[in-house]
DNA sequence: TTAAAGCATGAATAATCTATGAAAGATATT
DNA sequence: AATATCTTTCATAGATTATTCATGCTTTAA
């Protein structure tokens, strides 16, 4: 990875004290460091700020540390972010096994500066390694019809396809509405403007919310990364 | 078996819980997991994705697992599929016994990660050792305007061959009714887009449904293994 | 700050496409 | 010519996809 890379860091706790804590340790470290209060603050953070690693207290109001990771784990987006669970010793730590929702590491409260530096180091270095790491690549196959996001299969209807086909034959260029109807629908039919919302609405849901970008008032384009 | 082949499992259980915690594990592990929540829905998943094992929960609502594996057994193309069942230890083991509808294991909940991957990895090295794994082939000779599967023949009338000789030539990639038209029949004969759909239904008749994939609104293809 | 425009989203509806059973039309075979 | 086999059509049902609609959110501009 470039040597000139700065992590980044999203720390999730409701204690202002611990956000405080590892913002300024971490952030020692040259560590890109944002915090915010909650599993919702964090979901939303989420949108516009991917970091490389997550710092989560498992428990929480609103919503827990668990959830939070689950959803985690379940969006398209995140596929290579590490999640690391803040649990106080007393913790019943079963439970939160017999839950398991893909944590990667477990950090002991109280916390003990130089032992969380370590870790964090150990769990970015780990990340590097790992060869999930490949940039997120997306493959469009027109003949076989077929979509590979990672080299795994992503099933898409012929409307979606055709209009994924289009936005990733030039990456980074917008494409107007018009030039989207023409392409993926023709002149034949004539269909409402709501229609191409749908439509990558569902390319997000099926390949993550982060390929694809609106641009208001002009059109969409798929991002290259 | 290929070295880099990764071995695909469909887990099949109504809580979402047990479904992530399996789904986690598995794919830790380097297996390709896929999850539904019921009997029907792994009935449907099976048509596009083939696994080498599924591990079925017992019980569930819409269809249980043993009429699932029933259904497995049933068919041709799933002649050398795992099925493992999950159940709970409190569960009457001797109704599902009686019950007996082919599985190849009982795996208990709760679940045990350690003891799960161990038992899946013995299951599926069973597989590799099994003989019956050969690699489903088909060959199409049109000099002696014959079809072998697996060695056996499988006679074709004429328009059937020229179907799957056309399809086979080019595995995975997607033949427009147009290129089967043109190809198969030619310009001089004009039929009804019926006749390709019912073409098909024989030709998946005799050597199975699950080598001949619809494209729907686009074509038919011939999948590779 | 408010109003307007543009987009996202959930849910409902409409349109499309394919599988399937059955039967009629061809073609070849005896 | 009669029979069997192959090819095609047709009607229907089922499922998937495509589209619309209503509502709410977010950004932009006044």
């Amino acid at each position: 990875m470039n040597p000139d890379y700065k992590y980044k860091i999203l720390v999730v706790d409701d204690e202002e004290d611990i956000r405080t804590i590892l913002e300024f340790n971490l952030k020692k470290e040259g560590y890109i460091v944002k915090t915010v209060e909650n599993g919702v603050e964090a979901l939303k953070k989420l949108k516009t700020f991917v970091p490389d690693l997550v710092i989560l207290d498992v428990m929480m109001p609103e919503m827990d540390g668990i959830e939070v990771c689950r959803e985690i784990r379940q969006s398209n987006d995140f596929k290579n972010l590490i999640v690391a669970f803040l649990t106080a010793r007393t913790e019943d730590y079963s439970q939160i096994a017999g839950f398991d929702a893909g944590a990667d590491a477990y950090i002991e409260k109280p916390i003990r500066p130089r032992l969380l530096l370590s870790r964090v180091k150990a769990l970015l270095r780990r990340k590097d390694l790992n060869p999930t790491n490949q940039k997120q690549s997306i493959q469009v196959d027109r003949e076989k019809y077929m979509v590979f996001q990672n080299d795994e299969e992503v099933v898409l209807p012929k409307k979606e396809f055709e209009l994924l086909s289009l936005l990733i034959s030039r990456p980074g260029i917008v494409f107007t509405r018009e030039m989207i109807f023409d392409e993926v629908w023709g002149n034949e039919t004539i269909v409402g403007d709501r229609t191409i919302d749908v439509h990558i609405r569902k390319l997000r849901e099926k390949i993550g919310d982060n390929r694809i970008k609106t641009v208001k008032g002009v059109g969409y384009k798929f991002e290259e990364i």
